[in-house]
DNA sequence: CTGTTAGCGCCTTCAG
DNA sequence: CTGAAGGCGCTAACAG
């Protein structure tokens, strides 16, 4: 009954047929739980992201899970939500599901959990943001080059008081972008002015309020950079209530995976990580792993999009 | 040992002590795939949404795993990503994992599968969709109604060639809303126009095209009716690269689960779905039916929320 | 209170 | 090629 499941050799024609028959009869279907017990690894890949409402990390999922449905595997899916112990948790709690491996966003850039798991072979890939000093297979996306792709553009058509608003920089993903904004600055020769950066969770809630602080200020920023695509719809909705115009009151640039900006015209540019391709890396990374847990780690980096659209009339004043 | 982890009484102090000091020392981590196996049962939820990317979908995994965690349960989470055999496969594995319970947004209205879940007592919720002929657990919105406050909210502001966007009324929420829009124009003796109205799976993609096939009639609509959070965001796309302004040469209302509309300020009315909520009562009730699973179905419906902006120059001039 | 044991359903191995 | 048996880690039941 077994080799005939499996899909074994050595098993008569006859026999396999009457198996097969009985199996329809019996409605019978097999216990996944059991199997991996018995094997001591199931058909699951975990996949812990830190906010399921951040468009960015729907597209991951559906990368991963359609790499994943077309080898065989199912995603077990859980949300840490930024919050360090849940992921933790949830890591736990994979572990126990004897999952074949695990896809996780690191919600900070150190966590001794990740060296445990490294060192006890259990396979796993850090997705969008980096964790220091543990060798571990890792995907992310150009964050400095793109941000100071951005704030230069910015630069470039005439903003000089330009404000930006970080994710937390525990996360590397917010340091990196933050060095981005510090770079594109420092390489044309405009002032860092510490007044007008900002930084909070990557919720559009704290783009919103971060937003009003920047504006509320007596020297106000005349751009506004945004680290991150729930800062950014933060940042829009404030802008819009505070009654000001884009770009003309103040300019608006950053990260954005929905074409948000795009579709309401008022961005000047626009970062688009490949978040589709992103998930598909790290499950490749991992599934490759599953089979061979000695490999050498790899970190791989992919280029973010960076669209610009045509200057507006006060922008091509400027310049 | 197995009476100190699970709490159980009738362990002496000392013994206690002693366990949990050795479980300390080795590092010891019970396997929660035995223990499925032992019970026959796991403390695991699933959930199958059929859009991972709508928010709607999203807001409602957050509400199930904020429950979930609550009561001690972990969630699994898979994405039908409005496919029907995605949906069957996903349930069958489900099943093999000796899920708790499960709650499913069903891509169609009639499936044989609930049937058999039901009476083998597989505890089961679905949510946002009906479905036909099974006696089931369920957690729906007042569809039929918002529709109809939306659309009549159109009319009483002077419009009269409402255009309409559906999800495919296999699902119960494509058809609700198309009768709430039938009802709408007919309580107010508006004709219904055939042309005008069209329907697809609810993506954005889907309703910027069926929304540029409306605008390049002979006849287009003056305003138009969306039933779905990304149709209404492909629609707003198509109006503005249509170079066309809202609400002056085509009104927009309708399903809007993040804000866009009111971000930008184009619509006279939007709906939004309790999300949080209906995932928090499907929780609640899965988890009830897990306790009894003889209880009779309950069909709980929640209302929306319509929201109406200060009528534009236009919708004042017509009214 | 504490120690022992059977068996959940599967896969692997070994014997026929 | 086919049948039988052991054991994955746990819990419930039973015996001390």
């Amino acid at each position: 009954m077994s080799r005939v499941l499996s899909g074994k050799p050595y098993v008569s024609d006859a026999l396999r047929q009457r198996v097969l028959e009985t199996i329809r009869e019996l409605d019978y279907r097999p216990s996944r739980v059991a199997r991996s017990l018995r094997v001591q690894r199931s058909r699951i890949i975990g996949l812990i992201i830190s906010d399921i409402q951040n468009p960015f990390f729907t597209s991951v999922v559906r990368a991963v899970e359609d790499v994943a449905q077309q080898r065989g595997y199912a995603v077990f899916l859980c949300n840490s939500d930024e919050d360090v112990d849940k992921e933790s948790t949830y890591i736990e709690l994979m572990l126990a599901e004897q999952v074949a491996g695990m896809i996780v966003s690191p919600t900070a850039s150190s966590n001794e959990v990740y060296r445990r798991l490294v060192e006890q072979r259990v396979p796993v890939v850090a997705i969008d943001r980096r964790v220091d000093g543990v060798p571990m297979d890792t995907v992310v996306s150009d964050n400095v080059h793109a941000a100071c792709a951005v704030v230069s553009h910015l630069i470039e058509n005439g903003y000089r008081r330009i404000g930006a608003i970080l994710g937390v920089p525990g996360a590397s993903t917010g340091a990196e972008r933050h060095q981005g904004y510090v770079t594109a600055l420092a390489h044309h020769g405009v002032p860092l002015l510490p007044e007008l950066v900002r930084s909070g969770l990557p919720r559009s809630q704290n783009g919103y309020e971060l937003t009003l602080e920047l504006l509320a200020q007596s020297q106000p920023p005349d751009a506004i950079f945004t680290g991150n695509n729930l800062l950014t719809i933060g940042a829009l909705r404030a802008i819009h209530e505070a009654g000001l115009g884009i770009p003309d009151d103040v300019a608006l640039a950053g990260f954005d995976e929905m074409d948000w900006m795009f579709l309401v015209k008022p961005a000047l540019t626009v970062v688009m990580q490949p978040a589709y391709e992103m998930g598909q890396r790290a499950a490749e990374l991992l599934l490759e792993r599953i089979v061979d847990p000695d490999r050498a780690p790899q970190a791989v980096v992919l280029q973010s999009t960076v669209k610009v659209r045509e200057s507006s009339r006060r922008a091509a004043m400027r310049a």
